[in-house]
DNA sequence: TCGTAAGTTTACCAAATGGTAAAAAAGCGG
DNA sequence: CCGCTTTTTTACCATTTGGTAAACTTACGA
């Protein structure tokens, strides 16, 4: 009787195992990015992978819970950048690096940006328990601490939460909308200008007014 | 041999295969928003609009096409705030109403915003002419009359085609990341809050300074 | 009201797809 | 080298899905 991995989660992995975990979900990234949940076979999974559709069967259970263990694993690196954000810091420039950051992600992991957009767009059908449990507080937390920068005058009002949608929303197009941005830009330095652009944009709606009392 | 209107897609159309043809597109829409492409059924959207399969079949020559017909149909709606953009009004209260009827629509629009992202989000496979021949053209005329008011000094300087990105990215990603949007706002008001947001924000950025020469 | 064209339904089909059973092969500790 | 476990492959299967053929029904102009 042949034991699956998949049956009994437990004890250490073997060399393997955690070989060809990895592989899987590479692959398994690479293709619900492209096509989404539904559109991703497990075939193409498989291919992508280099094992056999049975083979990947082996190590996870279906073919929801290779997307579910992907987004919980990538939860934790994509909200990275704002766990990294200061409360000590310079309120102005914590947020802009924050930006860069959101920006530099979307160059280097678009895939990962695409898998979640794909995701919350259907509803977030799998996602949402972990919005709730993981997300949430953190903007809550996020939101606190920008409020109290600005209550303090440190930063021009500003509501922290939709800000911190418009930040998401400017950054992740990039990645998510890459093939109407690369239709519509001739130039090669899209990250560069658009480091700049948004630099400007956020750096203008922050920066507290002076002259006021 | 029963004509099928698919076959001869001249003459004028009958009121029954009007009428058949808007239900079929309407209950596409929703179905195509909902679960993308491949995720959608000819099965669901059948049931959605009240018809058999082979009913819908025979006002269209199959999935495609009516995928294609929604995007191209929807794309002149969606576009229309961006042609009203008046070259000779007031350049600053000129965008901010573009924003604000962007927003407005993915308040009324959800759906179609959604359709669009999602065949962007897989790389546009079944749009990408249309970006070519339609956005585009557009684009780089908008993009030149922005930069001619720069150049008037009636606008603060911006990368017009950044500046657009920024605008359809805030707006829309209220429709798109409405379920993420929800868990993370508690407010009824999410709409009100935002388009005071987003204009604070466009307004700053574009606003020209004035005490510099 | 009758005949023809338009529209609809019933009964299918082939391919794709997620998944399984079980045998075969490879690893590996002793 | 042996015996046992882990891993991989081969051969399937049931369901779903886009699509078709052809019979049947309805609409409508003469």
């Amino acid at each position: 009787m042949p034991q699956a991995p998949v049956a009994q989660a437990s004890r250490k992995p073997s060399r393997i195992q955690l070989r060809n975990r990895k592989r899987i979900l590479d692959a398994a990234l690479e293709v619900f990015s492209a096509h989404g949940y539904r559109g991703a076979t497990l075939d193409q999974i498989a291919a992508e992978a280099g094992l056999s559709k049975p083979n990947i069967l082996y190590y996870f259970e279906g073919k929801q819970e290779i997307h579910v263990t992907l987004l919980n694993q990538l939860m934790h690196a994509w909200l990275a950048p704002l766990r990294a954000v200061d409360p000590d810091g310079n309120p102005l420039e914590e947020l802009m690096t924050y930006v860069q950051r959101k920006l530099d992600m979307s160059r280097d992991l678009p895939r990962e940006s695409r898998l979640f957009a794909n995701e919350i767009l259907q509803g977030a059908p799998r996602m949402a328990p972990h919005l709730e449990s993981v997300l949430k507080p953190l903007v809550d937390e996020t939101a606190a601490v920008i409020d109290g920068w600005i209550e303090a005058g440190r930063l021009a009002p500003v509501d922290p939460r939709h800000l911190l949608f418009s930040i998401w929303a400017t950054t992740q197009h990039y990645a998510d909308f890459e093939a109407q941005v690369r239709v519509l830009t001739s130039a090669q330095d899209v990250h560069d200008t658009a480091a700049s652009h948004l630099d400007r944009m956020f750096r203008r709606l922050l920066t507290p007014d002076r002259d006021v009392i």
